[in-house]
DNA sequence: CGCGCAATCGTTATATTATAACGCTTGCAG
DNA sequence: CTGCAAGCGTTATAATATAACGATTGCGCG
């Protein structure tokens, strides 16, 4: 199942340049090794904001998964780390990964069982929920904001008499990259 | 993790026999073989109207799931049916659940790569989805209507050019038999 | 009725995702 | 510089899910 390749070839189509870069589907061939340094760089911030240690095994567990903009799983970071050179556990990428979770700067996709960077400022800092747009054919995963629809289902919920603790809204779909019904 | 089993005696207890029947979250101690029987002959009918075959093995994956409002994994099903005598390879189990996922007469909670019996007559029929609420201390899931929810999610991804398929809203809390901060 | 096809199920094996247990190392507060 | 907590290595195993292939069964149709 390795899906999310970005076809290394791939010369982009005009109409594909000129995509808002604030988009939540930006375009993933301008993902230059800059624009990943920054969001390690972003991430090194909220590790040092929060007093956790941001180790070189979490970098490195980061650093793959930001590597793109699909969710992936724990077992292709363990692949694609060990291609590198860094053979670990199995344990140490999910350890890796609880910390990154806790610290908010990547999400999980519970319909995927797969993860992915958050490339938002605005919900680390909590009060601003997302909810995730995973695109079904090039694995993209998205975040807009979704605070007001998150208030609306605390409020069903508490309707029908049940407290709520944790909120998981996901959508399954087509990006804007990948269009609709396109075979 | 053999919860919620239904002690087949049961006498319901004055103080919560005033529950509302109807709620999403009814007193699982009322839930009397009949209704039992009724959940299944529900099934029963859907299969029919669709035309589609509701097998012995369907019929007592489904019964292992409906005994109980909590949800249930595979495993838990295959246990279950096996204490009972009938023992099936896990791939029958999961055959089984995806029958009976088509058939929408269960679902699956994402969050706990779990399933739990529908209980609703008002979506099975499309248009009228549902939100789950999953209670993180008996495991009950109840479900209200989200509707209006999943119009604005659709919203939500349209705007962000993103061409919606399949939505999720899955709500991890405490149901009102386990109130809220309760130890 | 009996043929033939598709759906179902059995059987075996394996893939994928995740955690338990235990001890060593390391960073750092005091 | 010492003692403790966090991090990590190592080994093993649990939990969830699917692949492949052949046997059986239900059922429409000649
Ligand atoms: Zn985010
Ligand atoms: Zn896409
Ligand atoms: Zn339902
Ligand atoms: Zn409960």
């Amino acid at each position: 199942m390795s899906d999310t390749q970005v076809p290394p070839n791939a010369a982009p189509v005009k109409a594909e340049a000129k995509a808002d870069p604030r988009s939540p589907f930006p375009n993933p061939n301008q993902q230059t090794a800059k624009k990943l340094a920054q969001t390690v760089e972003r991430a090194t911030q909220v590790f040092a904001d929060r007093g956790l240690r941001f180790t070189k095994l979490r970098q490195q567990v980061f650093a793959e998964i930001a590597a793109t903009h699909a969710s992936i799983g724990a077992y292709e970071i363990l692949a694609r780390l060990g291609e590198k050179g860094t053979r670990v556990a199995p344990i140490s990428i999910y350890r890796a990964i609880d910390a990154l979770l806790d610290a908010g700067v990547i999400h999980r996709l519970e319909s995927k069982n797969a993860f992915f960077a958050c490339r938002r400022t605005d919900h680390t800092v909590k009060g601003k929920r997302p909810i995730f747009l995973s695109c079904e054919k090039c694995g993209a995963v998205g975040e807009v904001d979704g605070q007001h629809i998150f208030d609306l289902i605390g409020e069903a919920a508490k309707g029908a008499k049940f407290n709520p603790r944790v909120k998981f809204v996901e959508v399954s779909g087509f990006c804007p990259r990948c269009a609709t019904g396109e075979t």
